[in-house]
DNA sequence: TTGAAAGCGCTAACAC
DNA sequence: GTGTTAGCGCTTTCAA
């Protein structure tokens, strides 16, 4: 740790710390002369100030948090997460904004990590993984730490949203195979608890009309394998499966593919959220690229705005396409 | 933003600051009554410590930092860090401990962020991706904050480190190859400047001998394809290529098949970082898994401990294994 | 345009 | 075993 203060810097340059503090900030007029002075002090001695001490004083942390309630384990196995870190990054970059990130494992845990955040150690929160009547959108609202929830959520809420349209592309996947000359269409969704797993399961149940071929997985490959397996074995089996993601998808696929059934002549796959080898695959696997990292930057933006004071907003960021490949083909 | 401070909690304890904050932290001996007394205020009234005030006064952070100079693009695709991240925050989340990512563009940022750091943002940092001859191992050590290099550092240092063995899985995939009866196996490499490339690439060189068939890429799918083109176009092209990650492998697979090859009677295939993904390929693709979560977990400890004092430590995670698959069967 | 001084909320000597 | 009192390094009134 160096030792450097702008007590020194004041010293060095001559005037005293407000001018010193005034000269880089900007906050009030400053005459070119002493300003040089100041910068060229600061340049000199390396300073850089403390961020403690300006986060007490003027309680801004200059940092964003997001909570990740998850296992450890599954984030590993996540193509959406590290994609959406990046924009966010992107963005909290232009101003020198830390993003923290924080794992919790249990509900107390993870009380406190947002009170504690809100006590100093962050100006914001992201929101991810919404459930279905999240009792954490109450909670940081009486906590009164600038949110913005990813991804839809359903109740009304006065929090900023940044939201997709997941029907969509599930309406435009199941049109495509109902052209292909499908007719049992099967669905193994997410776990439903989150809603954007709800909400696709949802958009297929409208457009199939009915749950026989809806199975509910919880993201890893070993759900995909086993509720693949268990579609399989059905008396009238389907000929296509939809994948809430495309870790089960793949692991579906390989398995469909050890009983000896051929993609997609004998089983179309289609996954979700285009993880980067799917288009490498062999067959090449249908997916719906969501554009995480443009998520990411929209909900990096918005909480910057709010923070600085701005009304929260939604924005719907419309980025989900469908790529269809091999698998559907 | 709540606010309750210690001076309220003391209040309504009916004892001083100091007696809570003592109380709190144990740092000196409390009667079990006031003890009582000032837990059952700060629970009253929700309090918890302000980090800002405590940073302050203390000059510890309570957080570690990860500076990214890669391009936000990159850490998309990239199967390593997620897992890495789990494994550090599964270790930082006993001691509430907050993980400060930081991703930078260039290297004036990339200064100025571990300056900050070093000036009360972090209480040490981890350091990844590292370089031959890395210019921010003697700039962290002269600015004094504690660091872990994470993989081989290729200068001595005082720094902890944690390593693990690269070139034995090269020497284990090379000799699995030849008994099979391969002679020309080629490398495709991450950019050599990287000190994990560097060594793969120096182990595939001992074994080998020659650098003819060593191709330095990029770690993009892209520049797998490319090389993996360039490859096959040799008259005398080789029949079994070593790529330094899956991402690589995966393109330069799929290149293969579309050029009518079989994989692996025409072209043995390894990757190396085991996505999740690889297992579910078909064929399943060799790789070497090198389980980034441990790496993570044991940086985590290391920094947790230099930070409290101890002496700087390497540690050897010897956690690569060789997963063959059918893609080299 | 600049200086002086108060204070952000906490911890840690130092007294008692 | 507990209270008193300085700071930690910055920002920000308030004067000059």
């Amino acid at each position: 740790m160096s030792r450097t203060t702008i007590a020194d810097v004041a010293r060095e340059a001559g005037v005293t710390k407000a001018t010193v503090s005034h000269a880089l900030s900007g906050n009030r007029p400053t005459s070119e002369e002493t300003r040089a002075k100041v910068l060229a002090a600061a340049e000199k001695l390396n300073w850089v100030p403390s961020q403690s001490a300006r986060a007490l004083a003027t309680s801004r942390a200059n940092t964003v948090a997001v909570v990740l309630a998850r296992d450890p384990a599954v984030i590993a196995n996540d193509s959406f997460f590290p994609a959406f870190i990046a924009g966010v990054e992107s963005v909290l970059a232009e101003t020198e904004t830390g993003l923290l990130l924080q794992v919790v494992t249990d509900r107390a845990a993870e009380e406190r990590a947002y009170r504690t955040l809100s006590h100093g150690r962050a100006d914001g929160a992201l929101l991810l993984d919404l459930r279905t009547d999240d009792w954490r959108v109450p909670f940081l609202d009486e906590l009164g730490l600038p949110t913005v929830l990813v991804g839809a959520y359903d109740q009304p809420t006065d929090f900023s949203c940044v939201r997709t349209d997941d029907a969509a592309p599930v309406r435009e996947l199941i049109a495509h195979l109902r052209a292909a000359g499908h007719q049992r269409i099967a669905h193994i969704s997410g776990p439903l608890a989150y809603v954007h797993s709800r909400a696709r399961a949802d958009a297929y149940l409208a457009e199939v009309g009915t749950d026989e071929l809806l199975r509910e997985g919880d993201f890893t490959a070993a759900s995909g394998r086993d509720l693949t397996e268990a579609l399989l074995a059905l008396p009238d089996r389907p000929t296509a499966i939809l994948y809430s993601n495309d870790t089960m998808a793949i692991a579906g696929l390989s398995f469909a593919r050890s009983q000896g059934l051929a993609i997609p002549r004998d089983l179309a796959i289609s996954g979700f959220d285009d993880d980067h080898l799917s288009a490498h695959l062999s067959p090449a696997l249908t997916s719906v690229s969501s554009d995480p990292a443009a998520r990411g930057r929209a909900a990096a933006r918005i909480l910057r705005d709010v923070i600085l004071g701005a009304q929260p907003r939604t924005e719907v960021v419309d980025s989900n396409v469908v790529h269809f490949r091999e698998s559907t083909a």
